[in-house]
DNA sequence: TTGAAGTATATTGCACGCAATTCAATTGAG
DNA sequence: CTCAATTGAATTGCGTGCAATATACTTCAA
């Protein structure tokens, strides 16, 4: 018996499927997280990078989020409009923004800190594992994007 | 030295982000393959449950996919419009509205049936690392889910 | 020096996700 | 039997993702 190609266009055994069922329930595990800091959760990722690293401009954080400017602009004037950053056109480069963590955003950090382990626990799985399924996404994606 | 909860404020750490990005890069490769079928990802997703059940509720459908009407019925209407499905109001149960996969959206399966293979060859990986891969996505939301 | 190519960000448009609300139909307790 | 509670879809509103395009600025070669 040949395998039909049939038998792989089902739901179920899709790889991609679990992998995008995941995350979204993960997110949606983060939004009851972030609502007291106001913060989505794509909006978090970015203050993530900012607390690492408090200005940076647009382009290297679109690169470091996977994210283009259709995206980050927007949601960028919205973390302004809360006042956790700043955006200001670069003197030497008029192209460039430079995006600049605020004090106010710089204090939401300590009320972030404890999400991590949080969301570790609410996972249920053993850290192990959970390190392989993130190696494995790390891959999954390198390959896709060197294509 | 206690690590600070702050060395896990850091994105290049964050399964959560692995699993995001993983996920949409993923969903990109789909779109090339699904442009020519004139489907979109979560579209080619409804599509999957059809093909293997050609008629069911907006209900069940939702629960299969882990998406509500919010999502669905829009959907559904553009797959409507397209003519790869029909939707009526049952008559047993004026609230529920069946899916029916029409001769036009039977006809689209074969021009599917080669997408599996194609994905798993870009993905690059061995088939045994993505079942791995899966089967922790499933655990993760089922672990998620069950909170 | 000047205009063509390249670059950084912004804008537009469309399709999700999903919370919240609405609405009509159905059910079920008293 | 009746009306309050429940249910299945639809609607509304907002925030992404991302392709496509626009715009302003910068660079670079002839």
């Amino acid at each position: 018996m040949i395998p039909e190609n049939d038998d792989y266009l089902v739901l179920e055994k899709q790889l991609c499927f679990s992998l995008y069922s995941a995350s979204h329930r993960l997110v949606r595990s983060y939004r009851l997280l972030l609502e007291p800091l106001d913060l989505t959760y794509p909006q978090y990722l970015a203050m993530l990078v900012l607390w690492q690293q408090p200005e940076l401009n647009v382009k290297d954080l679109g690169e470091k989020l996977h994210l283009d400017s259709g995206t980050l602009t927007p949601l960028l004037k919205r973390l302004e409009n809360k006042g956790f950053v700043s955006r200001t056109r670069s003197q030497q480069d008029e192209r460039v923004v430079h995006i600049r963590l605020t004090e106010q955003g710089q204090l939401l950090k300590a009320q972030a800190s404890h999400i991590p382990k949080t969301i570790f626990q609410q996972s249920g799985l053993p850290l192990e594992q959970l390190q392989q399924l993130k190696h494995s996404c790390d891959l999954l994606f390198q390959q896709l994007e060197a294509l």
